[in-house]
DNA sequence: CGCGTCGCCTGTGGGC
DNA sequence: TGCCCACAGGCGACGC
C-alpha cells in the first residue's frame, strides 16, 4: 500500500535517523525478502561493515548508498514496513525479515507480512542491470516538470488515464489509492484517453497531482484500518482522513452529493464520481 | 504493442 | 464459535 507519499515520509525518517550509521550486524529470517540474492551469505556479506551515507528515493523505491558506492534497494510492495528500533532488544514483530544492527545501537528492521516488498544490494554503477528502478519515469515530487511538458508526455500515449498513472514508467510513485484521488481533484474520468485532454485538462490534472501528493506527505501518508503503513516510530499517518474517493463507495461526493461509485477491474477496485469526473 | 487477467502472499472480516 | 472465502493491490508474466 506504501505509494510516493509514504515511501517519502520514511525517506525522511531514514535520512534523520540512519544515515552516518553503521552496519555492524545483518540478520535474515525469510529468504524471500531477499530473494534476488543468491544466498543469505551473500546478502549479509555486502551491508556488514558498510556505512549508509544517503536516503534517495526513485518513486516507491528507497535507495541506500552505501560508503563503498553499492546501493541496498528497498521495495516495500504491498504490506512492507521499515521500523527503527532504539533498542535491539525490543521485541521483535512477527513477519520481520531482515533486521540491521548499528555499531551505535539500534536496528532498522524490515517486516513484511505479504512478503510482496524486498531488499537487494546493487554494485556500484550497477543500477542500470535493474530495470525497474532505471527504468522509472518522472518522479512527481523530484522532477521538476511543466504542465506543458506533462501534456506532452500525456498525449505522446493514447491510453486510459488511470493505468497510464499508474504505470510506473512513465510516473514514478503513484498506486491504486492516489491515481483514484488525483483523478477525482481534476475532474476526470479514469477511463479517459490521454490524448483528448483539453489544454484546461491537462494542467487541472498537473496541479491535482503535485498539490494530491504534497498534501499527503504533509499528513505523512495514508494508513488505511489495516494498519498497513506506518512510519519509522511506528506511527501511522493522517491522510486517510482527507482521501475524498478511495474507499467511500456509497458516500456522497464533496462535490455534488452524488454517491461515490466503485468499480472492479481485474480485482482491482477504482473509485469514482460519476458525475464529477467526466 | 496495448491491455486485460492472473499469481504471488497473509491478515481481516463478513456470512453462514 | 468456527470455517470458508472474498478482498486488499504492486508488479511481473502471460496471452490475445
Amino acid at each position: 500500500m506504501p505509494e510516493l507519499p509514504e515511501v517519502e515520509v520514511i525517506r525522511r525518517d531514514l535520512e534523520r535517523e540512519v544515515v552516518g550509521r553503521k552496519i555492524k550486524k545483518v540478520d535474515v529470517g525469510e529468504m524471500r525478502a531477499i530473494r534476488r540474492h543468491p544466498n543469505k551469505k551473500h546478502f549479509i556479506g555486502q551491508l556488514e561493515g558498510r556505512k549508509i551515507t544517503r536516503l534517495e528515493r526513485r518513486g516507491k523505491y528507497l535507495l541506500f548508498t552505501l560508503d563503498d558506492g553499492q546501493t541496498l534497494v528497498t521495495h516495500l510492495g504491498m504490506s512492507g514496513q521499515l521500523l527503527r528500533a532504539t533498542q535491539s532488544r525490543a521485541a521483535v514483530q512477527k513477519h520481520t525479515h531482515v533486521v540491521l544492527t548499528f555499531t551505535q545501537g539500534g536496528q532498522l528492521r524490515f517486516r513484511d507480512p505479504r512478503t510482496f516488498g524486498e531488499m537487494f544490494v546493487v554494485e556500484d554503477g550497477g543500477m542500470d542491470a535493474v530495470p525497474e528502478v532505471a527504468e522509472l519515469g518522472v518522479d512527481p515530487l523530484e522532477t521538476p516538470l511543466s504542465w506543458e511538458d506533462f501534456g506532452r508526455m500525456l498525449t505522446a500515449r493514447k491510453v486510459k488515464l488511470k493505468p497510464l498513472l499508474m504505470d510506473q514508467k512513465f510516473l514514478a510513485g503513484l498506486g491504486n489509492i492516489y491515481s483514484d484521488e488525483v483523478l477525482f481533484t481534476a475532474g476526470l474520468a479514469h477511463d479517459r484517453h490521454s490524448d483528448t485532454l483539453s489544454t484546461q485538462e491537462v494542467r487541472r490534472l498537473y496541479r491535482a497531482l503535485v498539490e494530491t501528493i504534497q498534501d499527503a506527505v504533509k499528513y505523512r501518508g495514508t494508513t488505511l484500518d489495516d494498519n498497513g503503513y506506518v512510519d519509522l516510530g511506528g506511527t501511522p499517518g493522517e491522510f486517510q482522513g482527507h482521501l475524498r474517493v478511495y474507499g467511500h463507495e456509497g458516500d456522497p461526493c464533496r462535490r455534488c452529493r452524488r454517491p461515490i461509485m466503485r468499480r472492479k477491474t481485474g480485482g482491482r477496485s477504482t473509485y469514482f464520481c460519476e458525475a464529477c469526473q467526466v
